[in-house]
Parts: C-alpha cells; structure tokens; sequence
DNA sequence: ATCAAGACTATCTGGCGTTC
DNA sequence: GAACGCCAGATAGTCTTGAT
C-alpha cells in the first residue's frame, strides 16, 4: 500500500514536520499493509531507507508518535507501526473505480529521486501538493494566478495583517522554492498565470504496487522474531502466496502471525525436548494448515 | 538497542541591490 | 514590477559521541 491518504497528508501542513519526518511517513507507506500497519519496523531497515542516523530513527519516531502521526508498539527489536488514520481496507474495487479513494501516491518516481533527500521540509510538502494536482489533472498543466498561487503558500499582508499561507512561509522563500520545483516541473508565468506540468521522466503514474514486497516483509519480520535464521526461498514464497489468498479474512481477524510461525516451529520439532536444539525452519503446508484452522476454516 | 547532551550544520527571514 | 543573488543573525534540525 504505497500511499497516502489525501486528508492525512493535507494534517502533514500543520505538523511542522521535519525532512526526516516527512521520509519517514513515506517509507512508512511503503511497508504498510491495507490497514496502515507496518509490522516489524527495524531502526537499521529505516537508517537504510531513509538514509538517516540512528539518533534521527528514535527521534522521529518519538516525535511522529507525539504529533500524532503514528502509534507505536515495540516487538522484539522492533516495532509495529501504524501510520494513523492511513487505513485503506474498507475500500471496494468499485469504490477505486467511482473514484471515491482519494490518495497520494507514494511510489512516484519523484520519492526514489536521488535529489528528493535534499529537499527542505516545505519544499517536500509543496512538491506533493503540486504532485497530486497534476496526478488528479491527469497530467494537465496546473494553471494558477501568479497571486492566487503565492497566497494559497505562503504569508502576505492584507490590511496591515499578515495573513498565512498554508506552508506558513515568506514569498521571498516561496520565491527560492520555485528554483528547485524546476527539478520536477516545468513552470511558465503567462499573463500572471503559472502553467505548472511535470517534466517528462516524473510525468507517469505509478507502477502497480507490490502487495507481494509487503507481505514477504511479514515473513521476514516473523522469523526474525520467532528466531529462523534458515529462510528457505520456496517456503517463504509459498506462505506469501497463503497470506496472500487469505489477506483479506486475515486482516480482519486481527490475529498475530507470530503465534502461528512459534506453533509451526513446535509441531516441527515435537520430538525435540530441548528447545536450543530445535531445527527452526519454515514449512509452508504446515503453515497453510494452522492458518486455516485459525482462520476458522475446516479443511476439506 | 536505546537515548541524551552537546557539537555542528542548515534553514528562514528581511534588507539591499541588480537584472530582465 | 517581478525575480533573485548575497548577507547576517536567530532559530531549528541533524549527527556524533558516549553512557547505560
């Protein structure tokens, strides 16, 4: 589920947020399932992805949790992480075709730039708000009054008041923006209106997302906690394959996989009286078989 | 693995001035 | 008139170091 919702995003403009916050929320849509959840979130998974420091992990995490961005609940040397109100399982294929589901991508080709981590806080936000406006306008240019664009971002006085913008920025600043939207968009200024389009590399939707990438995180993450450290490849696709079948009764059974995988390793080694010396490996029809016995599915 | 303190670095603003 | 280069100082963000 490589997005975001649209209102959660429009909350990311009073959060204040910092650069590593905003890419944290965003690697976080990356490796969350349907509901918003990310399971078996590791500091080093994120210090890789994000590119950030250990100390900047634990500071964003502290500080989304404080802001209300994300709940956090520790695991085993890591942490299940909700991405607040980011919750997409109560849609319908009809209601993605209506047209009723109203997110921002997060796997644009934009986000994988290699220029995306230099960006200021503001300048992220301001590249996706112009993001989804060309998305939704299907690539159209976006055409805004010079006037009406610097008001809708940034500060400007009106009557002796200083009346904000949504980015709470001065028009100097937004003036300094401009330079580096350029990156990603073109921008003409025409009779006091801006034509803003997206340059032809970033002008594509996204490629389909990877339900299977996520699920096999699932994977990763419960042998991690349950202690495999042998991940056979044909196994593991195999139980992905399981999930993936039953996602969606799964989900909504609200069951922990761990049980499942600690219940695997016990019958595997049911002749096995010491607990150090179990064989701790996958076995996909083992699993398929608790699965749906937890499911409350009778095998046939 | 986690976290706190302090060091270091980047950012924003608003003024002045130049260019188109 | 709009855009923007440069600058200094205040403020905020991030990283390194080191302890537990």
């Amino acid at each position: 589920m490589q997005r975001i919702k649209l209102d959660v995003f429009k909350t990311f403009f009073q959060k204040n947020l910092t650069g590593n916050e905003i890419d944290f929320l965003i690697a976080l849509s990356h490796i969350q399932n349907p509901q918003g959840k990310a399971y078996g979130v590791h500091y080093r998974e994120m210090m890789k992805s994000v590119k950030m420091s250990v100390q900047a992990f634990y500071d964003c995490k502290n500080s989304l949790e404080e802001k209300g961005m994300i709940e956090v609940k520790k695991g085993k040397d890591d942490y299940d992480i909700t991405f607040c109100g980011n919750d997409f399982s109560m849609y319908t294929e009809e209601d993605y075709k209506a047209g009723g589901v109203k997110y921002l991508s997060t796997n644009h080709p934009i986000f994988s730039d290699r220029n995306w981590k230099k960006l200021k806080p503001k300048q992220k936000l301001l590249a996706m708000d112009l993001l989804n406006i060309n998305l939704a306008g299907k690539f159209r240019a976006h055409k805004i009054g010079r006037k009406k664009f610097f008001q809708k971002y940034a500060d400007h006085m009106e009557g002796g008041k200083r009346v904000k913008g949504i980015l709470e920025i001065s028009v100097r600043t937004l003036q300094n923006y401009l330079q580096m939207l350029k990156l990603y968009f073109q921008i003409k200024l025409e009779d006091g209106m801006y034509h803003i389009y997206l340059r032809r590399p970033f002008a594509k939707r996204t490629t389909a997302f990877e339900k299977q990438e996520e699920i096999e995180r699932t994977v990763h993450t419960m042998c991690r906690r349950t202690g495999i450290k042998e991940v056979d490849p044909k196994e593991t696709r195999d139980i992905c394959n399981v999930i993936s079948l039953y996602q969606k009764e799964y989900l909504s059974s609200g069951m922990d996989l761990t049980n499942i995988f600690s219940e695997m390793l016990e019958i595997l080694n049911v002749n096995v009286v010491a607990k150090r010396r179990w064989k701790k490996r996958l076995k996909a029809s083992l699993f398929h078989k608790i699965f749906r016995e937890k499911l409350g599915m009778v095998t046939a």
